[in-house]
DNA sequence: TACTAAATTATAATAATTTTAAATTAAAAG
DNA sequence: CTTTTAATTTAAAATTATTATAATTTAGTA
């Protein structure tokens, strides 16, 4: 798990990253630096917020995660690094997963001359949950 | 043309906003708001950079423009509004059209209940020209 | 236990974009 | 053509996510 991770990658077993980790493990709501900040910092007050961004940029440097821009003004991180889509819903503002198996290409690949070695697909609109409550509205 | 995309929209026909207009239509370079407003200064040295990105998000919401957010730190602009796929050259951090055909939908539809109203689909990797130069290093 | 390079921290810096509030101006009304 | 006014432009300050800096601390090793 998250230990053999860091080992893996050479880097040092600190108390900040193991909590970094362990809290991206598994987590599906796709939260900001900022995010993960505030919620470990009542267990880690000394943690700073430069370092959330220093573990998140060599984890996603070395493939442990994905960034994810979908939105205009902050990232999300994705503890799953593998390409898949992603959802941002314009009423709630949340990030979900959308597996849409609507493009899965094996990059690198060329297209009219062009080498690909990767690409994002972002969907916009509203999610379930706000669809409806949506209906409930109009009742 | 220009004109009647601003009296359509109820908009003030002022010289700034039909300079940027201007500078716009036709352009395939997909230019940042500084590179626009660098572009006009000299022929308008008044011109303030807040006008050129309120004029853009003006533009942008009446479905005019669309913003390209292909980079982390810089937004671009394509004067054509229709769904198209973009791609970042890492090399010379230009911003293509790329026709691929992949991906074509018509919107909103719906994937496991979530409401689609748009989407995004961006490339990265390295244009044909930088691949030549490429080339030409390992000769 | 001591050493050293890596990591963390608080703080300051950066840079794109947005906001503000005053001045200007396009277009409508008289 | 002049007046009016609401929209627009402007310079400047504010905002905000992120990055850089430099001093301090610490994990891992000898």
């Amino acid at each position: 798990m998250v230990i053999k991770k860091l080992k893996k990658l050479g880097l040092k077993l600190t108390p900040q990253r193991l909590a970094i980790l362990n809290l991206l493990e598994g987590n599906t709501t796709h939260p900001s630096a900022e995010e993960i900040y505030n919620q470990l910092k009542p267990q880690y007050p000394s943690l700073s917020l430069a370092t959330v961004y220093n573990t998140l940029e060599v984890l996603t440097k070395s493939g442990e995660l994905q960034e994810i821009r979908i939105k205009a003004d902050k990232r999300h991180f994705d503890p799953n690094p593998a390409p898949h889509s992603h959802f941002l819903c314009r009423v709630c503002e949340s990030v979900h997963d959308l597996d849409d198996g609507l493009l899965e290409m094996q990059t690198p690949f060329n297209v009219n001359g062009y080498l690909v070695e990767g690409y994002t697909l972002y969907f916009y609109g509203i999610c379930p949950g706000c669809l409806e409550k949506e209906k409930g509205k109009n009742r």
